[in-house]
DNA sequence: TTATCATATGAACAAATGATCATATGAAAG
DNA sequence: CTTTCATATGATCATTTGTTCATATGATAA
């Protein structure tokens, strides 16, 4: 209590003498980019964190595509394409554009691609 | 009912005359990777999928660091860290070595860095 | 206008997830 | 051996997530 406050309720160790974090701890506080970022940083990812989008996104590597094909080839409702998709648009992976009563969805940019090209050769490589 | 059966009762569109995707889906059917390999992948992106986790392999990149270090630093429980951690270690992102009574983590290789900076440069650039 | 096709969306519900609490394990010090 | 420190883990619970169902929107054709 006389030391400086604990940030949360939760002492962890004591970390006195036996291995002191705080000068560690204080520079590595300084390289890590701030709260919100990281924050943006594990919601991008949460994104590909589904079977139904990564399988949206990696079909779009080969072609545009519409609603109803997307559907088609992944075997699951049209609907459950189309709240996928939302997600998709509103974190600007996708583009969309609109041909009479079709809409044909595409990748909004080659970030997307090596993003999970890495990710694929995580898994691949080992 | 005399074409092919649909894969799941989920019709979508005609796509008989209109726009008939049957050619360029099998086509793209072909490249994509088989499903245990898309789901691995989510499973793999849905971890970096969580601000603990990420934080943790963030700081990470810096230096290793033992459990109570981590929790200090990223102002979680020891218990909250420890169950991430468990989670980072079941998928190799993250190694560990023990001294005494401390545990130290580190980065399992250097993919993990690189998919991470691939993530941060996009939500970085625009 | 009315019917139909392609897509979007809201509500609802089951499944997965992440934090907390209490407790267990494992190593070193006394 | 007992205590203490560092970490791990199981149970619980509130949130989040993704699908389904029903329905709405929007565009074209009749």
């Amino acid at each position: 209590m006389t030391e400086k406050d604990q940030t949360s309720g939760t002492p962890a160790c004591a970390a006195e003498d036996t291995h002191s974090h705080a000068a560690l701890l204080e520079e590595i506080r300084h390289e890590l980019p701030d709260d919100n970022t990281l924050y943006d940083l594990a919601d991008l990812f949460k994104i590909f964190g589904d079977t139904t989008r990564v399988k949206i996104l990696y079909a779009l590597f080969e072609s545009e595509l519409c609603v109803c094909a997307l559907a088609e080839l992944l075997d699951v409702s049209q609907s459950a394409v189309s709240h996928q998709l939302r997600v998709l648009k509103d974190a600007e992976l996708v583009t969309r554009r609109r041909d009479g009563k079709t809409i044909y969805y595409s990748l909004a940019d080659e970030h997307v691609r090596a993003i999970i090209e890495m990710g694929f050769e995580h898994i691949t490589e080992e």
